[in-house]
DNA sequence: CGTTACCTGAAA
DNA sequence: TTTCAGGTAACG
């Protein structure tokens, strides 16, 4: 569900609320047996209980809480997760782990669709080893972006949507990106020009920007770990506005099918 | 490369 | 009843 702003508002905020703080208790449902990777959910919370949380981190789309002595606490919320701190209701029928800090605080992960997965490794290239660069990072440059288009004939939206190209964009940045760089998302990446490239780099800095700045976008399931929703989805120029008018061209905006997922473009802005 | 599976619901 | 859902791994 999250993307990179979603994240990235849900590890500054935690930041502030548990860094510092030492685990005192981990439960993992048992109808949750996918949650916890590699090793069984029992060591995971034998392995998390008892050490102090010293920064909590982002590496695209995951979570990665630093705990004491090399161990790296690894999160990915997927479709519908969510990490609340002292929610009001900390036993609702979706919680399929909770953390017990030592100020008293709880930290409860909720997902309805268990998609959710967590990993606790000293080595964390296990977990996000494949990841391309952070487009919000000084790596990420216009040559190399124009880099990775040149070497894929995959439809554009198909490359921002690959986490081992660029990590962090997901189904509502990449439509909202290709709308800002006027980007038709079928095209074949390797067909960009030049100064479409260019327009694509920005827009793709913008888009997360300011949807970052309106702590992320919550069009169904996303929550802040305060249990707040983030004020982008209002501002949307495209992602999930079919049949609405373009806001610069007033014809409707369509929806297709690319890459798996549901897509959606102005045919006349976007070329 | 584009489908299919993983889950559980909400919306059409 | 059918389709759709901020994701990604595993298919063919």
């Amino acid at each position: 569900m999250p993307e990179l702003p979603e994240v990235e508002t849900i590890r500054r905020d935690l930041l502030q609320l548990v860094r510092g703080r030492t685990i005192t208790d981990a439960f993992i449902s048992p109808n949750a047996p996918r949650l916890v990777q590699i090793i069984a959910p029992a060591d995971f919370c034998r392995g998390l209980t008892g050490r102090r949380i010293e920064d909590v981190d982002r590496r695209g789309k995951y979570l990665l809480f630093r705990v004491a002595r090399g161990l790296t606490w690894a999160v990915h919320l997927r479709m519908t997760g969510r990490l609340l701190h002292n929610p009001a209701e900390p036993d609702g029928p979706y919680v399929r782990a909770h953390f017990r800090l030592d100020d008293g605080a709880r930290i409860v992960f909720v997902d309805l669709r268990k998609f959710g997965t967590m990993w606790l490794v000293d080595d964390e290239s296990l977990v996000i080893g494949a990841l391309g660069p952070e487009p919000l990072g000084e790596s990420f440059t216009l040559a190399l972006l124009s880099g990775l288009l040149a070497r894929r004939s995959a439809p554009v939206k198909a490359v921002l949507l690959d986490q081992t190209a660029i990590a962090g964009i997901g189904n509502i940045y990449a439509d909202e990106a290709l709308f800002a760089a006027r980007i038709n998302p079928r095209r074949p990446a390797d067909s960009l020009s030049r100064p479409a490239a260019r327009r694509l780099h920005a827009a793709i800095q913008e888009v997360l920007l300011t949807a970052l700045g309106d702590r992320g976008s919550s069009f169904r399931d996303y929550l802040d770990p305060s249990g707040r929703e983030g004020g982008h989805h209002l501002k949307v120029k495209v992602f999930r506005r079919t049949e609405e008018p373009c806001y610069d061209c007033a014809r409707p905006i369509k929806r297709i099918k690319l890459a798996g997922r549901s897509t959606h473009f102005c045919p006349k802005c976007q070329r």
